[in-house]
DNA sequence: TCCCGTGAAATTGCCCGACGAAATCGCCAG
DNA sequence: CTGGCGATTTCGTCGGGCAATTTCACGGGA
């Protein structure tokens, strides 16, 4: 498929990012540019360039001479970057919804939220939150917003160190309400729904962060 | 001013950026490495993890083997930016009336809004777009949203190319509305109007872009 | 024992030079 | 004017290097 071929550099953030998702990276982790070199095989260059992309798109943070970390949130920063992404879901739901029947959208996105409302049960929080992530991105891809896609998923890696876990069912019933708007083209809905899904998200993180 | 000190790609970078609200770097041009090394005095490695940065950032796009260039905006690409900052600005007026009361930013506030509201005759197309980015900054700073300031401020750099003018004296009576209710800590006006206010800039696009 | 200073080691920020590969440009023939 | 071909530019990546800063481990002093 016309996936089209990444430099060096990019392709080692994106792998970064894969391995927070399998587990291989986690928050508050060191970057440290010499283990990179060594562990990928590339020069300090290509090591350094990933780290700048990685800061830049907030999933690191930097600090003169003291290099990278895979950031880490206060619990502030959780609330606000879910604030951030409730409002960024419901526009993309809406959106998502208006452009459901250009040709092949239909398909697409039934072949994204399939998995995603019937997850084999062994499912790990990972592979979950790459079919959560994935959602995400093909509503607003559907929506005609790459530009939508992109904050969207860099947004979404933010939170992967830190487990927000709403229960299955209510989680799925979420989901459905808001696939359900989407392919009736009912705009407003799907974006209320969408909002709504992230609100409660939202209400988990008092189980993830200690009282501050 | 506890400015702190940012890395020589940092500080290319936001030069760049600064030279887009300058007219010194414009929407479409290409940003050749050996161009930056000589005009800068820094080393390869530095203007390229610059350009990195911006790449990340949206701002510039940069194709395998094609070097990078300040990206060029589409008209759906224009739309869709301007969705996503009404959602924000929304946000982020919405925050900033819910903390307007704490301490320093009811000055902090004033000092931003000023200007905006009674600029120089002459000031010209980059300087007022400067202003408004500082007023989305520090709403979003004083709602407490750090991460949302910075996307803000990308956000706006993507449409620093492309001159939308909404007439004078409507523009500014729409700031006055966001900024009248930001002060009565009314933050579900704040929240509409500044939404409104960005949409009146959407209603603008045709002006600029060629039917398409 | 625990705290703290000090020097060595690790790490970073930045630079230089180099090489093959791809893209771009200029020139010439058709 | 058009198309093709070789020279030149630019890019992607690598390696090495050096000063400055940070980190760490060790040993002396409270």
């Amino acid at each position: 498929m016309p996936q089209r071929q990444l430099s060096s550099s990019d392709a080692l953030a994106r792998d970064i990012v894969r391995g927070l998702y399998e587990g291989r990276f986690s928050a508050g982790q060191r970057l440290v540019e010499p283990d990179l070199m060594a562990r990928y095989a590339v020069s300090r260059s290509t090591v350094r360039e990933a780290i700048k992309k990685l800061t830049a798109q907030g999933i690191a943070e930097s600090h003169l001479n003291r290099g990278a970390r895979i950031r880490e949130l206060t619990r502030t920063d959780a609330e606000n970057i879910l604030l951030i992404i409730e409002q960024l879901i419901g526009l993309a739901a809406r959106q998502a919804a208006e452009h459901i029947d250009a040709p092949g959208n239909r398909a697409l996105f039934q072949e994204v939220y399939t998995p995603l409302l019937a997850p084999p049960q062994d499912l790990g929080r990972f592979e979950y939150a790459r079919l959560r992530n994935r959602f995400h991105r093909t509503m607003a891809r559907i929506g005609g917003n790459r530009e939508l896609a992109d904050i969207l998923s860099s947004m979404n890696a933010h939170m992967l160190g830190h487990k927000l876990d709403v229960p299955r069912a209510e989680r799925q019933a979420s989901y459905q309400r808001i696939i359900t708007a989407i392919l009736n083209k009912d705009s407003e809905t799907a974006e209320t729904q969408a909002r709504a899904h992230v609100r409660r998200s939202k209400d988990m993180l008092d189980s993830i962060f200690p009282k501050s």
